[in-house]
DNA sequence: GTCTATAGGGGGATAGAC
DNA sequence: GTCTATCCCCCTATAGAC
């Protein structure tokens, strides 16, 4: 599941074939059809366990103590590390440049996962503003959907321009937050 | 080259075969390959032709000659009429994603189309600040790189959460622009 | 649980007739 | 310029031995 989760966000759900697995493991195909029958199946337990980390970590003290500033440093930092990673992009982003393609499972795993980014981030976004600490106008949700598609767009820009204009883009919009 | 473009924005670069433009075109596969040999040629010639086309629509005085907001305002509107048509994704985008397994000449076209975006929206964004209508810190490439992969980022997850979610983002720019 | 072997499909690409 | 026919590769998935 690691290198499944990995080879999506380095080259997509459709990239990735049990094959490559099944090498990296130096097992045979058939061994992974037997943990996980079908490639479907495998893809939704990744999303299902990424989900589920998320939930651990924001639920977590040393994530749900912080102030508004460092959970939102917090936040990019999971993007920064992603970008650091083999210049990966956010797992959401991924699947919802393939979504066309996708069985109906995973649909509705990159939704929910989607979701709940978007959930915790405008939560973090609107205690931020009503203790004075950020601003910015309009509705905590749409601020925060442009964040999180800024983010995901960025890790996939970066791919073109380098990891520099990536920064650039969480530098400006700490600018733009704190202004 | 439409088939061939519309695709690419609908299902990506790997997502879309010969078979699906000889099926849509009513010829068999062996004719395509006649006019584009490889695929890498037939990927490069689309790409190619949608940065000549930006090109012109930038050196026209129908839009060179907008307000800084009308400009705005136009770029987004090809953002909106991308999302419109079937949900498509940026050409950009969509490639980036894939990137990593793209032959070389087509990672070559795809951060020259992303430069020649993100170089049209900085001098945009520059000149409405130095007007005195657009209100942002920052230097305008880094908010012109916010907000491109905002905005392809936001057509992305549009197929996840719905079109509305895509016009909150480009409410929210604009709010924060003339903040 | 992992293996070998294989089925069955789709993909890109080419040769040669018309 | 388009056709038929074909090649070869990679993919997901399964059957049955071990």
């Amino acid at each position: 599941m690691d290198l499944a989760e990995s080879l999506v966000q380095e080259k997509g759900y459709n990239g990735f074939s049990y094959a490559h697995i099944a090498g990296e493991l130096k097992v045979k195909n058939a061994a992974i059809h037997y943990h996980f029958p079908t490639k479907e199946e495998l893809g939704c337990a990744v999303i299902k366990r990424y989900r589920d980390r998320f939930q651990l970590w924001i639920n977590n003290s040393r994530v749900k103590d912080l102030s508004p500033e460092e959970k939102l440093d917090w936040f990019f930092s999971i993007y920064t590390n992603t970008r650091a990673d083999n210049g990966k992009v956010c797992l959401a982003g991924s699947l919802e440049t393939e979504f066309n393609s996708l069985p109906a499972s995973l649909r509705q795993e990159t939704e929910a996962l989607t979701s709940e980014l978007l959930t915790w981030l405008e939560a973090a976004l609107k205690e931020g503003r009503d203790a004075g600490v950020f601003r910015f106008g309009g509705e905590p949700a749409s601020k925060a959907a442009l964040i999180l598609s800024s983010l995901q767009g960025a890790l996939q820009m970066a791919r073109a321009l380098g990891t520099s204009k990536f920064h650039d883009v969480v530098k400006q919009h700490k600018a733009d937050l704190l202004a």
